[in-house]
DNA sequence: TTGTACGCGTTATCAT
DNA sequence: ATGATAACGCGTACAA
């Protein structure tokens, strides 16, 4: 079951310690040797055991994403899948693996992470967790343990990767001024987050930078889901004068705003236009197709799993990457 | 940074073995001793080191999910975040963390996968590869390696957890059935998937049972996605006489179908019926809200994990569980 | 009931 | 350039 360095060797007719050093690149190898050894190692696709490396090396090899449960159920779209699959090949790329920490209580996140970190067996985490003030990276902070988030924190010594949701937004409004309008209201997500804080900035300099008035009502909190969505479109479509669109700051909103608009008789999008967030799948399809900004998230995953590996290995100081995203023209 | 069980043994005054019997439950130890040494354990926050122990029980305490890509870009509703939850947490209640292994082309497959095994790095996998034909599950069996499927394979010697989505179907077309409808189509997943053939056969089954007549030409293969359910109810709008009902075999495709009817001029539920499976979010907040079939994906997927610890663990018997599920009638 | 000693498979240090 | 040998931290026969 599974062959050791001491087979390989063996069979190369060599030490152990030759065979761990043609493993992990050691110069000081005869090429011929080298050669030899490799032969072996392929022809009986020997794999060393990674435990024992570990034991030896005192890294596993494994990094850990870290999901607080609130947030994973909020998405219904493709964010954590796209995610995923932008961090699973850049670790794979790295010889890394990605293991899974998904809790819903504070308490069970706290177990789960003491267990994680103190029993060695991820070398770092990825911090999906959408609010600013989860106690979690205080926490991380002060053990020193390296770890990249996953949207931006105000701690200088956080390494974060993000989109970037001001000019997303921004963007967004900027579009619907040009396409003529001037009573812009703004649905946003919870204001715990930064994507739901950095949204609203990005809504307030589209409208300053281009003189128009900056007024309260039209500013209303909803969840990123689509009932919050609705429920704050039903609010906003009882102001005088009601605004003619909206920037909603999730697509999911958009919808939920789409279909309380319906519900109250209006057209869309003649009477009432609705941008979202996030180019969701459905966005698409919808009648009519929604405008929305995109985030390159497969990127976004991939990167923070190449920040978290150059901490990890070379110890590197805190990186704050924030990407560009895309303004998706459509239907409305 | 850490301690380690010497360090745990001479603050409890005993050695190595009596810290490592307490850890693990072992009997014989003086309950005054056990209760002495749990102390120290819990006063500093002791996790004994998973390589290390890992290397002396040659287990690794790790499950892996097997997600090729296809499949995970196929479902835009959130069946893996859902099978995700129950797995992770029914693997923390026993031990074991997740450890993710996606991945775009078979050979990348082949290759994280001979990586996984050989290193050792996971005791057992939980394949999520919806093909029936994928290669991937003969090769496990070959190697003995321990897995569980998620969703039905014909081999006996696979374990699996499933919906029964005969069943599903079957309510779903009598649903119709009941609701005086005749001609009833179905649009097809791919099919080489067995949720496909089964949601196939459970349409064909309450046709049969109720003594209408099978036209094949009301049989339509779909892909599961929006789009081809749209290709799909444009093919079935052309036939004479025109079905007045359609059991699309997941909701993305009957969201297609509702589309191909609408911009065909068609009142739904008026002049064409539509019923789907899946119970996504969406589902309910459509014009009109889609009558569905729902899955307990949650518990597929910790019933995934306590099948596969079974087998890991106690080398348990292969054992095919299929789950019931649920008929939520809407509007449709 | 408790402790000693060896093995798990690898890396790393030190001779040669 | 290569080969012994000592860690790495834990489990477990075996001895006491």
């Amino acid at each position: 079951m599974g062959y050791t360095l001491e087979d390989i060797a063996r069979m190369a007719g060599v030490s152990r310690s030759t065979v761990s050093r043609v493993l992990n690149n050691h110069p000081n190898v005869r090429p011929e040797v080298r050669e030899r050894v490799w032969e072996v190692i392929r022809r009986v696709g020997y794999q060393p055991h990674a435990a024992a490396r570990s034991l030896a090396t005192r890294r596993s090899q494994v990094l850990g994403l870290v999901i607080p449960e609130a947030v994973s159920t909020l998405f219904t779209d493709p964010f954590f899948p796209e995610l995923i699959r932008g961090m699973t090949d850049a670790c794979y790329a790295r010889g890394y693996l990605l293991t899974l920490a998904l809790f819903q209580s504070p308490e069970q996140g706290r177990r789960l992470l003491h267990r994680l970190l103190s029993s060695h067996a991820v070398d770092g985490l990825i911090v999906a967790s959408a609010r600013l003030n989860d106690p979690l990276i205080p926490r991380l902070l002060e053990d020193g343990f390296p770890f990249v988030s996953i949207g931006r924190h105000p701690d200088p010594r956080v390494s974060f990767v993000d989109a970037d949701n001001v000019a997303g937004a921004r963007m967004a409004v900027e579009y619907l001024i040009r396409r003529g309008h001037t009573r812009i209201a703004t649905i946003t997500g919870p204001m715990d987050m930064a994507a739901a804080q950095d949204r609203l900035e990005g809504y307030r300099q589209a409208l300053r930078a281009r003189g128009l008035p900056l007024d309260r009502r039209y500013i209303v909190e909803g969840d990123f889901t689509q009932e919050g969505g609705r429920a704050a479109m039903q609010q906003l479509l009882g102001l005088q004068p009601r605004p003619t669109a909206v920037f909603a700051a999730s697509d999911a909103m958009a919808m939920g705003a789409l279909k309380a608009a319906r519900e109250a008789g209006l057209r869309v999008p003649g009477e009432v236009t609705v941008v979202g967030f996030d180019d969701i799948p459905q966005a698409a399809y919808l009648e009519p197709p929604l405008t929305t900004v995109r985030q390159p998230i497969v990127r976004m995953g991939a990167l923070a799993v190449q920040l978290l590996v150059e901490q990890v290995e070379r110890g590197a100081q805190p990186q704050r990457v924030v990407l560009p995203v895309e303004l998706v023209v459509r239907g409305t």
